[in-house]
DNA sequence: TGAATAGTGTCTCTTAGACAGTATCAC
DNA sequence: GTGATACTGTCTAAGAGACACTATTCA
């Protein structure tokens, strides 16, 4: 099949940065390539978007058939596109658009059609793969976005299931920052900030101690934000 | 002219958000357009990105062509990228890469080919304009990411001319967040930061007591940031 | 009963905000 | 001299960080 247009013609792709915590650990899940060019490479899950669809709901589905996850699972989220000629070996001129998506303790993926292996890594291994096209440099700004975001937004309750406990949401920061944080600060400051989380009223027993169980509130941003050291 | 590819086929355009201070107020460049889709309706600059010119090239091409502005008097960044079906009502489907190009009292703009109008216009007026495209939307975006990028980073001195006084950031302040802030605070804050700017020795007179001479610094991001109310 | 986990309060220091008067210069 | 502009410091309040012990549960 061949597509025609009056205007310089480019291909669009969705490729994703999908972050989860596994084991406490910040992981990005990765494919390898088994087809066209970068073959065997490994890679974030991405393809071409499709002209009748729009750029997220291209990224959805590419979740979905590149590793199996549903759009109910993670939150997207729009980082940049990169477009730089010579990026893509092929002779088109492919400009990527490249898309954050966080979830919580995610599935281990299916692999789709157009890689044999799909499985989460712990970022700082995905750093030293040498990843296809520019795909290290995409994986680098969305691990720095979302290291802002946890400090200016709500976002972190995206790495939670629909409710959890406050140590769960302080391992998020702990393995997004790769820092340790005093548990009794963390907690003044999130009950500090109207909106970011709601008590359930049950408790969850474990171990230990039981531990108040919440759900994400309405805030989306932070005033005043939670930073970094 | 008729382009060919094995791919689904986009165009992709450079549709840029300029903003500058003129007597104070923080104005955006428009164009009134006077070819193809959207004829006469007001607009941000922009075009078709060529198959051999990176995507901030694209950008820096269009300021050029469309508003007669020269690479060196902005900083460019880039926002995000539009591209759902449908948000341009020409037949081929049309991706956006938004970009925020900020600079200091920039001279007025020379139509270019695409245009038979360029000015500046204080952001309140172009969000009433009922711009074409998704352009408003555009716009509201690079407003915001503007006023955020003013807490976190050293912008600021984007707005200036190579060097200034503390009074002239503290209006860039001013003039984006459309607040008031008080001069001694301010100094005190721009001051405390590291590396935000660098005495260049010279004092500059005017009205009244001499104010000192500033140059940006080193520093690219504020740790910690200088937050709105 | 021992190990693991979660809950809770205070003190200190830093930062942020509110606030007024003095010095210089152009006209 | 008058008006305009820029410079400077202190006090107070709020927020951030450091810090230890108790309560509950499971094995």
């Amino acid at each position: 099949m061949v597509f025609q247009s009056r205007f310089p013609v480019f291909a669009v792709t969705a490729d994703i940065v999908a972050l989860t915590l596994r084991q406490g650990r910040l992981c990005v899940l990765l494919i390898r390539r088994s087809s066209s060019v970068f073959t065997g490479r490994w890679a974030l899950p991405g393809g071409f978007v499709h002209v009748d669809e729009s750029l997220e709901e291209a990224a959805y589905r590419e979740l979905g058939e590149e590793a199996g996850l549903g759009a109910d699972a993670v939150r997207l989220e729009q980082l940049r596109a990169y477009g730089d000629p010579g990026r893509d070996p092929r002779p088109e001129r492919v400009v990527s658009i490249a898309w954050l998506a966080l979830g919580a303790d995610l599935p281990d993926p299916t692999p789709g059609t157009d890689a044999d292996l799909a499985e989460w890594v712990p970022v700082g291994d995905a750093l030293d793969r040498h990843l296809a096209f520019d795909h290290t440099q995409i994986l680098r700004d969305g691990l720095e976005r979302a290291r802002a975001k946890l400090e200016y937004t709500t976002i972190a309750t995206a790495f939670c299931e629909p409710t959890f406990t406050l140590p769960d949401l302080r391992r998020v920061y702990e393995a997004v920052w790769d820092t340790q944080l005093d548990p009794r600060n963390f907690q003044r400051k999130i009950l500090g900030a109207d909106g970011f989380v709601e008590e359930t009223g049950e408790v969850i027993r474990g171990r230990g101690n039981p531990a108040k169980v919440y759900r994400a509130g309405p805030a989306r941003t932070l005033h005043p934000p939670i930073l970094r050291r």
